[in-house]
DNA sequence: ATTAGAATACTCTATTCCGAGTATTTGGTA
DNA sequence: TACCAAATACTCGGAATAGAGTATTCTAAT
């Protein structure tokens, strides 16, 4: 798959706001907040400009008018082109159909914990699965606030999808903690041992 | 929390490189490359070198010498200082004890999927679920052609996690489906209607 | 009547990141 | 022995990103 010209997923934000009516890059972040969608888009405004910049110089947006308000600052207002709407589509299906590899931090440090003694790595581990925990909790709570009639399961997918994903990596990582503490994952005193013999190589080479 | 001074995750395996031995940064990448890192921490050469100069600013690394073979091109070995020593653990501890909240492109699609039709949803998740299922068979089939003794759990943890993650992905895209089709998602009338309104709106305007 | 603070609506700049490109050398093969 | 692909070791420039900063206006309390 050639990569996209623009892969900034609020980029797509933009543009399904857009699909909806024309509005001002402001008014485009105002609504992606009441929605709460910068839980799961990132949004900060340095990056929307720049991101509407990109659209309309791919002529998926164009401009339609500038308005001023009294003496505010001049706000330039966007509609989606025909070739926008297309473009739209396509890319949320791409998102939804096409399963891509992304890197995250936890998945760098799991690559590379060898270099801390296994001990620590549990400890370390225990206290994410107390941080998994409570996060999971606030996160249902939050959600059980707001009845199922005001927001709708398909309004909330994301959400249930990150809990999932958190809930899925709380287990996960609880097995982990605990065959590393007993000794289920093989070659724990190997590692042990390497850990206190690298240390020891480093603090003589001083 | 306070943001890290350097946030690629690079970074923190060229720390762990120069932790072993010094070397200069295109050995780096190779290390990494022949450990398969890069398949937990993205790497290429651009950000490589950048994040080198980086290290070396923040004092976390200095070059110890500059050499050359023949006629290639000279090359800068970097080694890592005491702080950086410092820096590198720190940052590994916080890596595995604090979970942090990243956007993923498939969350991005879920919480604008909405603006498709449920029809059109459910066979684009059923591709998903078809892509996904080859991706973990060829991650485990992968797999089990090194054997334990060649590389031990440890060395292959990263890749145990993403592959749990994946499976818990595909079950629950399986169940999403599902819901869909069933009409166990409730609502799913509604939003059908309220798509073909709002297409039927949009072709009026034009 | 005044003023603190939130909201409005961006703009600017400093990094960071990434892909493509470059120039040499080595190793294998025809 | 001539040649080509792969490996070596980077460099460069442009795009993307993030966070802070700016200037105005509205609101609500003192």
């Amino acid at each position: 798959m050639p990569k996209r010209k623009i892969s900034n997923p609020l980029a797509l934000a933009v543009l399904s706001c857009l699909y909806e009516r024309p509005m001002h890059p402001y008014e485009i972040g105002m609504t992606l907040r009441h929605r709460s969608k910068q839980e799961s888009i990132k949004l900060n405004y340095g990056s929307l400009y720049s991101v509407v910049e990109s659209l309309e110089r791919l002529g998926w947006i164009a401009s339609r008018e500038t308005e001023r308000e009294g003496r505010r600052p001049e706000r330039t207002i966007y509609e989606l082109t025909e070739r926008g709407e297309v473009e739209l589509f396509n890319w949320l299906r791409e998102l939804l159909a096409i399963p891509v590899k992304e890197y995250t931090q936890f998945e760098a440090g799991l690559s590379l914990m060898a270099g801390l003694a296994p001990e620590e790595v549990e400890q370390l581990l225990r206290q994410r699965i107390e941080l998994l925990t409570e996060e999971i909790k606030n996160m249902k709570e939050l959600d059980a606030m707001v009845p199922e009639e005001k927001l709708p399961r398909l309004f909330r997918i994301e959400n249930e999808y990150w809990q999932m994903l958190r809930e899925a990596e709380l287990a996960w990582v609880t097995r982990l903690a605990d065959d590393i503490a007993s000794g289920e994952m093989a070659g724990v005193d190997l590692w042990r041992e390497f850990i206190a013999a690298h240390k020891a190589q480093r603090e003589g080479n001083q």
